[in-house]
DNA sequence: GACAGTGCTTCGGAATTCGAAGCACGCATC
DNA sequence: GATGCGTGCTTCGAATTCCGAAGCACTGTC
């Protein structure tokens, strides 16, 4: 464990350790990103937070929130809960762009769908 | 194979498959933030990119690159070289604002610098 | 033909993720 | 004080994903 990427710090795979490599390597995680959006809208308890996640594994979420403390993006609050800290809502927030393009994305592929093989025209 | 997530159908884990989901689920697999990065510079042959990505393993590549042209982000173009599509360069661009929180996040972590697991309990 | 470089595939092993189960705890209700 | 419920968190076997080295077919050069 504690292999949460770090700037200035190697990162997987990579010996640069250049702080953009690290963030693309934190995020790059599967459900990091996930975590991070649904932190953004509330602080959540474990198990809420779980749920929020596509009832996400658990032994993956506590390793995630572990990660995310180390990484100074989350914290444990008075109540028990997880929330942002001050980096993690800047974190966030820079989400935002990836969001509105992901609206795009959707609008994209809708107004000339793939013709994959695997895409089977379904109505 | 063909478990690329697209805006509208169901994502790994989920039953919404709202956009949002989908590309968080996308780009939040290993190297697929890395290869959108690496390809937003500039159009790249297979063992140039694989290079570029920290000599990230092929058979990975290959699974990220048949995903990323399913999902429209990218192409091959008629050099044989990868590329990102308009719709690739725009959520590369979208990434903009990560990148500038991946260093103000070297600089918070450089200010206060992590207690390191098992530390000197500071206030 | 020998050599080098390319995109791409295969495959065994390592690492990561999953998912269900369980533990210790607090808190109500009985 | 026993029962039930919900919490944060851990454990562990299995499924999935990733790694990395090797190899194939093809191209171009000498």
């Amino acid at each position: 464990m504690s292999t949460t990427p770090m700037p200035g710090r190697p990162v997987r795979g990579s010996t640069t350790g250049r702080s953009l490599m690290a963030a693309l390597d934190l995020f790059g995680r599967r459900w990091t990103l996930r975590i991070i959006w649904e932190l953004g809208n509330e602080p959540l308890g474990f198990r809420l937070l779980q749920r929020r996640c596509d009832d996400m594994s658990s032994s993956v979420l506590r390793q995630r929130l572990t990660e995310l403390q180390e990484a100074r993006l989350a914290e444990v609050r008075s109540d028990g809960t997880y929330a942002l800290t001050t980096l993690g809502h800047d974190a966030r927030k820079s989400l935002d762009p990836v969001i509105e393009w992901s609206r795009r994305w959707a609008a994209a592929l809708a107004d000339a769908p793939p013709t994959t093989a695997e895409n089977a025209d379904d109505g």
